[in-house]
DNA sequence: TGCGGCTACGACTTCGGTTGTATTGGCCGA
DNA sequence: TCGGCCAATACAACCGAAGTCGTAGCCGCA
């Protein structure tokens, strides 16, 4: 576990921010302790008095409306009524120009590229330690756009291509390749499947090899593994 | 979102247990704020002086070894070094005596069921609010069995008991044969393993034989699809 | 008629799994 | 404290299963 485990992502000329000013903020997270934890380190280590916290979306919608904007918004990715960016997305349209950290255990490359697209200030990850938590809230609320070490934006959504590519590859198995991989991913011995289909164990075998080869695989576990994440066959 | 959330499974005779004998508490978790969050409610909840916190559970194994066995222990489900069930079935080996209480945000029914087969004390979200956490701890360090609201053993009929009985025989895994396993799971040949766990493929194949034997499947396939079915090694 | 994809098989090589055995370290009772 | 014992780990030799390669029949189509 590094300390310091943010980059600077591009620091913005943003006349309007600066920590100094930022003296009210308001958490959104649906983990009641989890927004504790926030709040306490936030009350300590910048100081301030006004922390603001809300269990939902529409909530912190309300709260906005009757207490008005806070300087700062932290706002947990998965709440009950908003999953993923959408939540995002709502709140600026409410208070345009107040910087909003996402925060989420989830550092998954789509997750994150998703957030900053969407006109978050930063995103940091609930595994975060204190101090490089305040550091990376201190730059936000700077103006810099700050993303977790682990960010690699060129690769955004290259997992995901990765994923379409094989199912691709996985639609081009034969009908009789396709019955073999689903007993495959069922455990059955070359032998069983021979049985099965009335086959020679030898013809199974020289589909198993057209198989793996088109699914870029070379032992039969990695076959199935490479099943399952595409959820091929489900579960029984 | 209800505010006592959850529900009594049943009540167990446990002389052994008391929530008053509960002095000194190990919190397993790798986000920090959740981590203290949790250390404060309970310091403030129970009284309790000694709560002591792992980041890891390589390091929750090591500061028993070093400072001795808890008298109960908050096990996070999603550790860097074991996620899944993995890392219940690991601690449970070391300490059988002390209740675990799995804590995670995933309120998935498999999920819950598997860590419950596995021999949890109970199961709590991360989203609960403070008195209810409390009230629910309280319960299990008095031997109750604590699963949350939303958890359905319906469906766990006699597949969920042969899912219990297939995690149990998970448990009695030696570390050498759970580190095989895992990277069986990962699609990895012998000869791999045996060159990661710098040790002969021969004593590769030995361990292979154990585990087969203990959970009872002939090919090493039907492992992996048994491990995934129990969800002992979660998704990378 | 010839070409390419699907299916099928056998011979050969490599890998996975079984069995038998040795070594170590912890634990328990004499 | 010392054997004795068991659990865990380690290795090699053997054999059956898995995977590779070369080949062939059978379509459908140009």
């Amino acid at each position: 576990m590094a300390s310091a485990e943010m980059q600077s992502q591009d620091r913005v000329a943003s006349p309007r921010l600066s920590a100094d000013r930022v003296r009210e903020i308001l958490i959104v997270d649906d983990h009641p302790l989890m927004c504790d934890a926030l709040a306490l380190t936030l009350k300590i280590s910048f100081g301030l008095r006004n922390v603001r916290t809300a269990r939902s979306l529409a909530a912190a919608q309300e709260q906005i409306r009757n207490q008005g904007a806070p300087d700062a918004v932290i706002l947990d990715l998965n709440l009950p009524d908003a999953r993923g960016a959408e939540g995002l997305v709502t709140l600026r349209r409410q208070i345009p120009d107040v910087p909003i950290t996402m925060i989420s255990a989830d550092l998954e490359n789509a997750m994150i590229s998703a957030a900053m697209a969407a006109g978050a200030q930063g995103y940091i990850s609930k595994s975060l330690g204190r101090e490089a938590l305040v550091d990376s809230l201190r730059r936000m609320w700077e103006g810099e756009r700050v993303t977790p070490d682990s960010y690699q934006p060129e690769h955004a959504g290259e997992e995901d291509a990765a994923r379409a590519e094989l199912a691709r590859r996985f639609a081009t198995l034969t009908p009789q390749q396709m019955k073999i991989l689903r007993l495959i991913c069922q455990g059955k011995a070359n032998k069983e499947i021979s049985y099965e289909l009335s086959i020679a164990e030898a013809t199974v075998k020289t589909h198993i090899t057209a198989i793996m080869s088109k699914i870029n695989a070379r032992r039969r576990t990695q076959a199935v593994l490479l099943a399952n994440s595409v959820r091929l066959f489900e579960p029984a």
